[in-house]
DNA sequence: TTGAAAGCGATACCAC
DNA sequence: GTGGTATCGCTTTCAA
């Protein structure tokens, strides 16, 4: 039926060994003995069975990217597809193949058995909304390879990956500010949220001093976006600037400040987290920094196959933190 | 260092064999041994080798989905997860594993060889936009299991999955029927294009005479949407809906007639293909079909699993028509 | 019920 | 340069 190393062999007159040389390119097999098993192969079309080759080697070449379908609105969502091509542009060209793995069918306790010690692959990259401080304990203490997209306690710093946040912030601010803005609020996300906590922080880092009243917090939605922006019309000092929680938050403060009679850009600057499809046709269209996933993913592979493929033990580095890009658009266009 | 079958056999003072028969649950074996032979598998912490395993099954539980990373704005891309989420659901309870392969990696010619003589996968998964007529000419000589999401010639029509698209737009203009608007154009769209086409048909299919003017078709984006509604409405005779190709279509004609001062619902009304996260959002928030891509890949799931499992061989069957879900919203909020 | 031995299709070491 | 053979870790007859 199928055709093996085994035919090939026979086929050639030589040994299976020799077959497996020509494989892999051997530099100890003679040219002519190359050429002829080549011939052979092509016309047997014969095609060598990775299965086989795995257990041989012992090593599978694949590496798992852990998701938790159980979970709806999880963060990789929206931005899956670019991870998966981040991760599989650096791993890709590697020889390394990506498996994709529902944690529902996996079940937690078998989790490691299932990948660290079964080897059914040779690294992990997951979410940090999927990890849990014993998942964690264990993979360290198998020493086995993964990758955390999303910091996480009691996960070595040069194995998590993420968007900077805080820098986003920063960013947003920072043009906000050449822009001839002088006093942004805050508005969106939910506190104790790490996510909201980080560029939270960013923001307050790139600024002087910031008013309690301008920091607004609430889950990141059109509707709090137009609530919160309400809000904060009514306090006695009125910031001129609004960064937003995410594009939904910001299309919430648009309308609000529509509706109310406020001038944007003018009166009042929008710069938002965040780049869906629809921010370039709001009116005005929406500043935003965008989140680089596809980066993120190849940063991810990136660090892992450090790991993986190291031969001495690497020193601890940094995280990687992938740089976001920041997206001006009419929103907060009031050249100075 | 790591634990084998063997080990356990030696430390269970039984036969590999008989190891191996507990593994998988044989009724062969007396609960007596495989409670002892369990016992010392927990506490020597074995897990088996899926790539033995699968070696000597010589099946590998594995379903590879097909993706070219190479070209953007893919399909897949925006639905990427849910499509993902869909197939998973069927074959991950199966026991099978989904891996994603980029084409760019592989190589057109390399490609059948790969997947379909290495066996490196049991079945394959892909768009149309992916396949050639040689490819599938290939896969199919082969009889290897593959399922094509969108139809495509010379694929066997129980190898394909799609969402429904006439059906969509049937559902739109009965919805607009219902709710007393009388006659609707089509706005976006290339012709040629082969979505455009089947939506466009569903369209004049469920309409009793459609003017050609009513036609308008554009590449798919908000530029066009406010352009090709600009012409539509110099046009003697009027539509009074309008159904777009997409939501930036939609976004583009809302706010061109937002600018012409024509009142959305009541002078017009607007329903569009796509459901992306902003469309409840819009003034007025968006009638949409949505395309039910978790059903997509969980029919695409099904078909493989149906081909791959079957004992007999199984009679040709229709291609899986997906049904897209109408979700009414003030667009066309116009009660007779 | 259990065990021994022959695969599965490659790799890899060591002679020749 | 090439060939023989053990090995990777599990499944699967076939005997006992």
């Amino acid at each position: 039926m199928k055709v093996t190393i085994n035919d090939i062999a026979r086929a050639a007159n030589v040994a299976k060994s020799t077959v497996s040389k020509v494989l892999n390119d051997a530099p100890t097999i003679s040219e002519a003995t190359k050429a002829k098993v080549r011939a052979i192969m092509q016309e047997m079309n014969y095609e060598p069975s990775s299965l086989a080759t795995q257990l041989a080697r012992q090593k599978g070449y694949n590496i798992a990217l852990i998701i938790d379908l159980s979970r709806t609105g999880d963060f990789l969502n929206a931005s899956f597809y670019d991870i998966i091509g981040g991760v599989e542009s650096v791993i890709g060209p590697r020889g390394y193949e990506l498996t994709i793995s529902n944690m529902q069918h996996i079940g937690r306790e078998r989790f490691v058995s299932r990948f660290a010690i079964g080897r059914k692959a040779d690294g992990l990259i997951m979410d940090n909304s999927i990890l849990t401080p014993e998942l964690a304990r264990e993979l360290n203490e198998r020493n086995f390879p993964y990758i955390v997209i999303g910091e996480y306690p009691g996960v070595p710093a040069n194995q998590c990956v993420d968007i900077d946040n805080a820098r986003g912030s920063v960013m947003l601010v920072e043009h906000l500010l050449a822009q001839g803005y002088q006093s942004p609020a805050f508005v969106g996300g939910e506190s104790g949220e790490p996510l909201y906590e980080t560029r939270l922080e960013g923001f307050r880092q790139s600024l002087d001093s910031v008013r309690d009243e301008f920091i607004r917090p609430g889950y990141a939605n059109e509707a709090n976006g137009r609530r919160l922006t309400r809000e904060l019309l009514k306090e006695t000092e009125r910031p001129d600037a609004i960064v937003c929680m995410s594009n939904l938050v910001a299309y919430g403060v648009l309308q609000e400040l529509q509706e109310q009679g406020i001038a944007v850009p003018e009166e009042m600057g929008i710069a938002t987290f965040d780049n869906i499809p629809l921010a370039p046709y709001t009116t005005p269209p929406l500043t935003c920094v965008d989140m680089d996933t596809f980066a993120l993913g190849a940063a991810a592979g990136n660090m892992l196959m450090a790991r993986l493929e190291e031969s001495a033990v690497e020193e601890v580095q940094a995280p990687s933190w992938v740089k976001p890009r920041l997206v001006a658009r009419r929103s907060t266009e009031r050249q100075a």
